[in-house]
DNA sequence: GGACGTTGGTCTCAAAAAGAGACTAGCACT
DNA sequence: AGTGCTAGTCTCTTTTTGAGACCAACGTCC
């Protein structure tokens, strides 16, 4: 059993030491669900910019039905991440800003994004390389 | 209308702007997509310590399906954050470990993970305030 | 004054994705 | 000879997501 050639950990065990993680009642998980759905980045992301009103978010974001938009709002809502604010205009209309607690999310996360943006020609390249391998 | 009181952008513009996004061929959402998934993220903080085996992985976390954990160690392969090699022994073993474009990856990525473990208790109190504030 | 657009949703139905569990093949161990 | 290990795949069911109609109340256009 020669396997495990390299096994010492890749990441400075202090930066994110998993070892410890409890699969069953785990933390990081539990917020990370939430987060990592298709939309929920890309709602972030706006409103990191700025507070939006829900018709503004929905021509943001084009290709969103307006049943996820609703849900996903919902869900960063409950976490904390953003507010809403609904004003008596006829018809009323409602606002939805970035908590601090979204902010102080959205500062890592947008490290991730900027990456994505960065590093999606290796991604890309890698996709072509793997499928040219398949199909072999 | 005076509904927009603060519109300037919250983070660091240099940081993450994402004014220039073009929604129907983003970079970030298409890299996004693949590595937000529900086991994408575990997978890759269990590799980032050490190479695994697929048999390893499964016990390491116990709720995942076969199915989903072949399908997410092959989209994370196609992407090129792991490599699979495949072993000759009887019955042969496959190990599974990451690249070094997935350790650039989980760099930022870690910083979002270890912000959860951090955060966690502030998100489960948002959600309990705004549980309460439902059932009125 | 009646048709139409606008607001932020909800409701229903269809399609896609994910989960549960049986099944495979070849070999080792008992 | 029976059992278990390996890394999957196949099928079936349940959950999630997407597409689109519908809502109520008001403003505007003609």
């Amino acid at each position: 059993m020669a396997l495990n050639a390299s096994r010492k950990p890749v990441l400075d065990g202090k930066e994110c030491d998993m070892s410890g993680w409890d699969m069953d009642n785990c933390p990081v998980r539990d917020v990370l669900d939430r987060i990592a759905g298709k939309w929920s980045t890309l709602l972030l992301g706006a409103l990191a910019r700025q507070p939006y009103r829900f018709g503004e978010l929905r021509r943001l974001v084009p290709d969103i039905s307006q049943r996820m938009l609703t849900q996903t709002l919902r869900d960063l809502q409950r976490d904390g991440y953003i507010e809403r604010e609904v004003f008596p205009t006829k018809p009323p209309s409602v606002e939805y800003r970035m908590t601090d607690l979204g902010r102080s999310l959205f500062e890592p996360l947008s490290k991730v994004l900027l990456w994505a943006e960065v590093n999606h020609p290796s991604v890309k390249a890698a996709r072509v390389k793997y499928d040219e391998s398949e199909l072999a």
